[in-house]
RNA sequence: GCCGGGAUGGCGGAAUUGGUAGACGCACACGACUCAAAAUCGUGCGGAGUAAUCCAUGGGAGUUCGAUUCUCCCUCCCGGCACCA
């Protein structure tokens, strides 16, 4: 027995989180006149040589005027945990905050409320930072950063200008996205669905002077460093599948080739180049389409015989928007260039040219030539316009039999082969055969009769002949041919050798029934079967190409897109299709080429409340940039901040601010206008971090080595195909100028899953189901707050709000106040304080793992565990209840300290050393093992962890509860499975 | 259409080299305490059945001694891309 001293009862207040939030929130930030421990503040992040660090990042806020609700703080509350874990893990954590706040949202707020944006932004900042702080976070607010700063926008600017001497930005005057209601242009990853993200309105198309950064110059290494691997070989960037997936469709990278056709008529001099993923389908042109933008109808216009059509066809193109322009669903329009063909380089033949709006001007070249026999839009233009379709591709199966299976060792012999299709000479069914010689694959085989041709047979001839040979029927009519082959590619063991049956399809009807004798091989093989056409699946399921002859034959066909055996294109018939892209697009003259859907940023915004781009467009230097050392070049106050809509900002309507003197040959010249999109601050911010009042450089470079990258990155996957490319794409500039170090800014990436409202619907002020955290607070409690959010369910899922469910959480974090009564109240038998430290120990490797993979709902239920099975005891020690502390600081970090602190402890919680698991009491001496009879569990019983195999498997046996299932049965099989079960197999 | 993720009690969710399905929490029911209620504590809680037992992880097949877990097919839900040649 253990003797402990039994104390004088504690008279302890009960738990009232008003009384120890707001006094430990205070404390921790002040924490050198507090004596919390250190001489520094807690949270105080340092670049300590000595400690590893880590760097976990939330993405920060755009403080809008209506406050948090209580999903926002989901994931700081995880970055909260992981923070303080890697800090009491010995490790130097960098966990800052800041805010985001150029823009439209708070420039529209501004407008609405009449008040400039900079006293909003700081109104909603405050407000912010209050509903942040009475979280309890850990962040440290030394490190403050704002976007709408000078001293912040500087190095936005800074970086800008960088850009822009390496070439990396550029004017354009090309037609842009362009929002009539927020009047200003907006970059591709501004739109949803053809919208404007900020307010829902159609985007249009206006030609309008734009700088634009040169994001598709990091096209391929923003794909390719997606699957990047560090030195050990892991992912460089460890984030979630569906991220990575999502900027992989965004970049859209496509490889095929540039194909050029020229004009029949030599009075042309240019020719239509187009770009295409299927030069293997070259011989199957039909025609080539231009966009109605594209550059050389204007030209080809004069020698158009239908001039007037075409012009009236580009106009009506033009009064689309977007959203009709791309609609895929919509019928396919275009017009005929009459009087203009061009020649197909590989077969030399003449095609026409036409019109269309579903080539997109922007992407390739602005033309394609079309293949309507493999490609759905090319085939829905073709059968509207009637226009020649033409087959270039068999699709191409293989025997799925292993009786037939194609064998690697023996040549392929291409075998042209007739396949029928018969109808009665009087009902509505169909002559099939039913196959014996493949009886062996175990279930009807139902085929067609077909039969190989003999050197130079007519098709139609070689039908008829293998219809009189396998069925008897002597008067089959041929009807028609059933379009071209199909290939298939299988074993003969007749001919013992690989084929590549080239399968033509014929259709016959029979005129009657006369049948002549058939052969007593061909009986012996197989019967013959008639089918109606309700009972074609038997035949449909039993060869892979069936249901394609099936679907010529009743007329209902789709264009085959797929690859396959090419068939109709000269030289190259026989060969498959994927692998002669190359070859013909070689024969063809072209190139390879790769294109990618991703569009250049349109970087310039026709608004007030964003950076100045720093730039002067001077009158005999052209464009210059701001000197670095004259940034930021500070945004003006302004009278009027109302949008101009003219494609000016209301900036150029300030003489004195736009007027300046030209940095290079102090000439009359002007400022540019634009500002910078709201993107632009956040692109880097997570640099800035690192030294955030650096008044001379971006980034110390000692600094940056020391807490790049970031380790942990949260924040909603919202931010997918924006802000995570844009930042990766700025920090790859910044990589390449030698101001970072690493060529990934964001280490590990995880998504918060939104919390929904309690009636499922997103929580928002149209819904009317918003949660405020400010109400939770005050009636649960901060720390009741954190850990039912974090409890709620699997961290990256959404998941709805639901205030009951949440005094789980409450009583859960009072019953851990509660157990502080048992310290040491009596003496406790070893049984029991092994049983309390076990439980101890589980908790801390459960915890310990799970924290780090964010798995905070299952860290949750094991201290829950935990501590029921201790409340069960009647005492436990000091050290045992402080480490039961130390596991839930990071969760509940309040009520940790407060706790922690009546104990007598001197230094913070937070910074005390996180408890280590020893191995020695994760294992029990006992272990439950099961008992099944035939997969099904019968009975358990309790055996020691060394009991053998044997014991095991006889213990089973014995078992009063399995012998009612195997007396008089006979004992077949008997699986022991070490620890976990018996299973005896009877029959 | 293509790609990615998912479906488990009344509810949120646990459980994976395939090995007792439903941990933990909410709700609910009953009991204790109370004049009473709340709070708290205790017990029960997938469905059917008196029971033995049977059924049950979206549906259907398969592999296996044994499948929530692996394979194939299907349905539905969520997310991304989409006339991208």
């Amino acid at each position: 027995m253990i003797h402990r001293m039994k104390k004088k009862i504690n008279v302890f207040p009960v738990y009232n989180p008003a009384n120890i939030e707001n006094k430990w929130q205070k404390k921790w930030q002040s924490a050198n006149r507090s004596g919390l421990g250190s001489a520094s503040k807690i949270y105080k992040s340092t670049e300590d040589p000595n400690k590893e660090k880590f760097y976990v990042l939330d993405m920060f806020p755009y403080p809008s005027g209506e406050g948090l609700h209580v999903g926002h703080p989901k994931g700081y509350i995880a970055t909260d945990i992981v923070s303080r874990f890697e800090r009491m893990n010995g490790k130097s954590v960098l966990h800052p905050m800041g805010f985001d706040a150029f823009g439209l949202p708070a420039e529209n707020y501004a407008l609405k409320t009449k008040a400039h944006p900079e006293i909003g932004v700081k109104k909603n900042v405050a407000r912010y930072k209050k509903q942040l702080e009475i979280l309890g976070f850990d962040y440290d607010w030394s490190r403050e950063i704002n976007t709408t700063d000078p001293e912040y926008y500087r190095w936005t600017q800074w970086i800008f200008v960088q850009l822009f001497k390496k070439g990396l930005a550029y004017q354009s005057f090309e037609p842009i996205n362009w929002c009539p209601s927020c009047k200003t242009g907006l970059a591709n990853e501004d739109l949803e669905e053809g919208r404007c993200e900020r307010c829902g309105t159609p985007v249009e198309k206006k030609p309008m002077r734009q700088w634009v950064l040169r994001i598709t110059d990091y096209a391929e290494r923003l794909l390719k460093d997606l699957d990047a691997v560090d030195n050990a070989g892991l992912p460089l960037i460890d984030w979630p599948a569906s991220i990575k997936e999502s900027q992989r469709n965004w970049i859209g990278k496509s490889e095929g080739s540039l194909i050029t056709f020229t004009f029949s008529n030599a009075s042309h001099k240019k020719n239509i180049e187009v770009f295409t993923t299927r030069p293997d389908t070259l011989f199957g042109v039909t025609y080539v389409v231009l966009a109605p933008e594209h550059a050389l109808v204007a030209d080809l216009l004069p020698v158009v015989k239908n001039r007037q059509e075409v012009e009236a066809y580009i106009s009506q193109a033009k009064l689309e928007t977007e959203i009709e322009r791309t609609d895929a669903k919509k019928d396919k329009t275009g017009v005929e260039l009459k009087g203009v063909k061009v020649i197909n380089p590989v077969n030399k033949k003449e095609v026409p040219v036409w019109i269309s709006d579903y080539v997109l001007a922007d992407y390739g070249t602005g033309a394609v030539m079309a293949v309507p026999a493999h490609d759905d839009r090319d085939w829905a233009f073709a059968k509207k316009f009637k226009l020649p379709i033409k087959e270039v591709i068999s699709p191409l199966f293989v025997s799925e039999y292993s009786s037939d299976a194609w064998r690697s060792q023996e040549p392929e012999v291409i075998r042209p082969t007739v396949v029928c299709i018969i109808k009665h000479w009087s009902e509505n069914k169909y002559l099939f055969l039913n196959k014996k010689d493949l009886a062996d694959l175990g279930k009807d085989v139902v085929v067609g009769v077909a039969g190989g041709i003999d050197g130079g047979e007519v098709h139609e001839v070689a039908g008829a002949r293998e219809i009189l040979e396998e069925t008897g029927y002597k008067n089959a009519r041929f009807v028609k041919s059933l379009g071209e082959p199909v290939a298939y590619r299988y074993y003969s063991k007749n001919g013992k050798q690989n084929r590549l049956g080239m399968l033509y399809p014929l259709y016959y009807e029979l005129k009657d029934g006369e049948q002549v004798q058939v052969s007593e091989e061909e009986k012996f093989l197989h019967q013959t079967t008639w089918l109606t056409e309700k009972e074609m699946d038997v035949y449909l399921n039993t060869r892979p190409f069936n249901p394609i002859f099936w679907e010529r034959f009743k007329g209902t066909t789709r264009p085959y897109t797929g690859y396959g055996i090419l068939i109709n294109s000269e030289k190259f018939d026989g060969t498959s299709s994927a692998d002669a892209k190359r070859p013909i697009t070689e024969y063809a003259g072209g190139a390879m080429k790769t294109t990618y859907k991703l569009r250049d940023w349109v970087f310039s915004r026709q608004r007030y409340w964003g950076e100045p781009i720093p730039l002067i467009h001077c009158e005999k230097c052209g464009v210059v940039h701001v000197p670095e050392k004259d940034l930021p070049v500070k945004l003006p106050k302004v009278k009027s901040y109302e949008p101009t809509g003219t494609g000016e900002s209301p900036l150029a309507t300030i003489d004195k601010w736009v007027n300046v003197k030209c940095p290079k040959c102090k000439g009359n010249a002007k400022r540019e206008t634009n500002t910078m999109p709201q993107w632009a601050g956040s692109s880097w911010y997570y640099l800035r971090y690192m030294d955030p009042k650096n008044k001379k450089v971006l980034v110390d470079s000692a600094r940056e080595k020391y807490w790049s990258p970031v380790d942990l990155y949260v924040g909603g996957a919202e931010h997918a195909t924006r802000h995570l490319i844009y930042a990766r794409f700025w920090h790859k500039c910044l990589y390449d100028i030698g101001i970072v170090s690493n060529i990934e800014p964001f280490k590990k990436l995880q998504s918060v899953g939104l919390i929904m409202g309690e009636d499922g619907r997103k929580m928002g002020k149209r819904y009317g189901n918003v949660v405020n955290p400010d109400d939770i607070v005050a009636t649960y409690g901060a720390d009741t707050l954190r850990l039912y959010e974090m409890f709620m369910g699997p961290f990256e899922q959404q998941i709805a709000w639901n205030t009951s469910s949440m005094v789980g959480s409450r009583r859960f974090i009072e019953k851990v106040w509660k157990l502080r009564e048992k310290i040491d109240v009596t003496e406790v038998s070893i049984e029991a304080d092994l049983y309390i430290t076990k439980n101890i120990h589980k908790a801390i490797k459960k915890v310990t793992d799970d924290i780090q993979v964010l798995r905070f709902n299952t860290a949750i239920s094991s201290l829950m565990i935990a501590v029921n099975e201790i409340d069960k005891q009647k005492s436990l020690t000091r050290p045992q209840y402080e480490v039961i502390l130390q596991l839930l600081a990071p969760f509940v970090p309040h009520v940790a300290e407060e706790l922690w602190m009546s104990l007598g402890n001197k230094k913070s919680v937070h910074i005390s050393v996180w408890p280590e698991y020893d191995a020695k009491y994760l294992v029990d001496a006992d272990m439950t093992i099961i008992v099944q009879v035939n997969g099904k569990v019968r009975g358990s019983f309790i055996a020691t962890i060394d009991s053998s195999n044997a014991d095991l498997e006889q213990r089973a046996k014995n078992l009063p509860d399995t012998n009612k299932w195997i007396e008089g049965k006979k004992i077949i099989k008997v699986v022991v499975v070490p620890k976990r079960l018996v299973n005896i197999v009877v029959v």
